[in-house]
RNA sequence: GGUGGCGUGUCCGAGCGGCCUAAGGAGCACGCCUCGAAAGCGUGUGUGGGUGCAAGCCCACCGUGGGUUCAAAUCCCACCGCCACCGCCA
């Protein structure tokens, strides 16, 4: 939710940056209207309780005739009451309401636009030049087919379109994937975690999943809970209705989860592989920091990102998300897009978001700063962040088809052979 | 899934229809005392919202949501969570 205290008292800040996503400036206003609906309802609930209040105590210090009378004059005030205290009821929720559809304002920075405005910010890696060695590179559904590795049909046949099963080398992958992801996260001073990965309406909605986003979400039938897609939803509803010390700041959690997305609207795209699928593994990053400290420690997760690339040998490009490509929550994004050869260009495989306080002030998640509020002590609203460390199928792409040999092994970095038993080498093996 | 118990402020804990504007204690902050500290004494100590230039004044908040009542922390209902036991399960 983004800060009712700005809209208030500068709407026109709210309304360029709806115009700067791409979105009409019209909800501005609406907010604007419901704010001065809501302020009138509680005046007058408040002044009617007060009175109720004034009468209750009267009535409770006197007997007989003088009670009575009170009695009959409080009667209908007390239907009153009830009536304004709905009204004032509905009020909030309304203004609420249009609060939550209003995206956190994107950075001055973050260009404007849409989803091809991106600026590229910098180069990391050459591609591999596969016509110079004189090879065809496979693709990554190939290259999985002959090491054993990635399983497409039968995960279509058991979960259908979008499913696939890691087995044998794909399978020893991930794992080892994971685990040299969890060993960066810990060095680099996050707290490792596994966490639930259906979670209450609450928590999808206080990190902006809930909205337009609901179409790719999965909600289990009959229960009021969901599928996450992405471990920031139980991250950051991990906190909610707490108040930190802000001494504890930063706070920064690592975690493993399944993620799990509808891939709505994107039927079409991406349908050979895994790059898009209904169900990934992935160790994300997240962080609470204080509003200050957001912009550093964003920098400090897409460093954590080329780090975690730079290993795994893959060439890649950050860029700056504009505008109206950012997620209802993120006020600026960065992506790490590494270069797949097979198709010729650069696709996404991390991607971190400062959210600001959006997050907070849903979740209800402040901190308590030393001193007093005339020197911005007190409590107020922090800061989260996530990022991506790995995603595994995209991963596995990237280094399969970056990695491979002519006779279609797969060379294994350096920094991820402790992991893998060792090996220098996934060798193809018989088909099964 | 069943039965029973319990959810009160930063924490412990009392209150079980109207002087609750929530007792008492602990903690914390400041002051007194002290060479300094402890102890002791005194004062203060939440969140959200409305209104006001401001000091302030007002409203809401006793797990959540409904209900009863002129009036609810207190009575009734539902739900959620915690604890114990039983059943089931990995």
């Amino acid at each position: 939710m983004i800060d009712p205290r700005l809209l208030r008292d500068d709407p026109d800040r709210i309304r360029d940056a709806q115009v700067k996503r791409g979105l009409s400036a019209g909800v501005v206003d609406e907010a604007l209207a419901a704010d001065e609906r809501r302020r009138s309802a509680i005046v007058e609930f408040e002044r009617l309780r007060g009175e109720q209040k004034s009468l209750g105590k009267q009535i409770a210090s006197v007997s007989g005739e003088q009670k009575q009378a009170l009695l009959e004059r409080t009667k209908g005030l007390s239907a009153e009451v009830k009536k304004a205290e709905a009204a004032q009821a509905e009020a909030e929720d309304a203004y609420r309401a249009v609060l939550l559809t209003i995206p956190n304002p994107a950075a001055e920075e973050a260009p404007a636009g849409g989803e091809d405005d991106y600026t590229v910010l910098e180069h990391v890696g050459t591609p591999r030049d596969f016509s110079a060695e004189g090879f065809e590179p496979l693709d990554h559904v190939e290259l999985g087919r002959l090491l054993g590795a990635i399983d497409i049909d039968r995960g279509a046949k058991v979960s259908g379109a979008r499913f696939y099963y890691l087995t044998g080398a794909g399978a020893d992958l991930e794992m080892a994937l994971v685990t040299m992801a969890m060993d960066q996260a810990r060095a680099a001073g996050f707290t490792p975690m596994v966490p639930p990965t259906l979670v209450k309406p609450r928590a999808m909605e206080g990190t902006g999943f809930l909205g337009q986003a609901a179409d790719d979400v999965y909600r289990i039938d009959g229960e009021d809970l969901y599928l996450v897609g992405t471990s920031e939803v139980p991250l950051a509803a991990y906190h909610s209705d707490e108040i930190l010390d802000a001494s504890t700041l930063p706070r920064r959690y690592a975690a493993f989860s399944p993620c799990f997305r509808k891939e709505a609207g994107s039927y079409g795209k991406d349908t050979r592989g895994i790059i898009r699928v209904h169900w990934f593994d992935k160790v994300e990053m997240f962080a609470y920091t204080t509003l200050e400290d957001s912009f550093s420690e964003h920098r400090r997760l897409l460093a954590q990102e080329k780090e975690w690339l730079g290993k795994l040998e893959l060439a890649y490009r950050v860029i700056d998300t504009a505008a109206g490509d950012l997620g209802l929550s993120a006020q600026r994004k960065f992506d790490c897009e590494a270069w797949i050869p097979t198709q010729g260009r650069y696709r996404e495989l991390t991607s971190t978001s400062n959210c600001t306080d959006f997050q907070t002030r849903r979740l209800d998640i402040r901190g308590r700063f030393p001193g007093s509020d005339g020197d911005t002590g007190g409590v107020r609203p922090i800061a989260t962040l996530n990022g991506t460390l790995v995603a595994i199928p995209r991963t596995i792409v990237a280094i399969l088809e970056t990695h491979q040999q002519a006779d279609g092994s797969v060379r294994v970095p350096a920094a991820l052979q402790p992991y893998l038993q060792g090996r220098e080498v996934l060798e193809p093996v018989a088909a099964r």
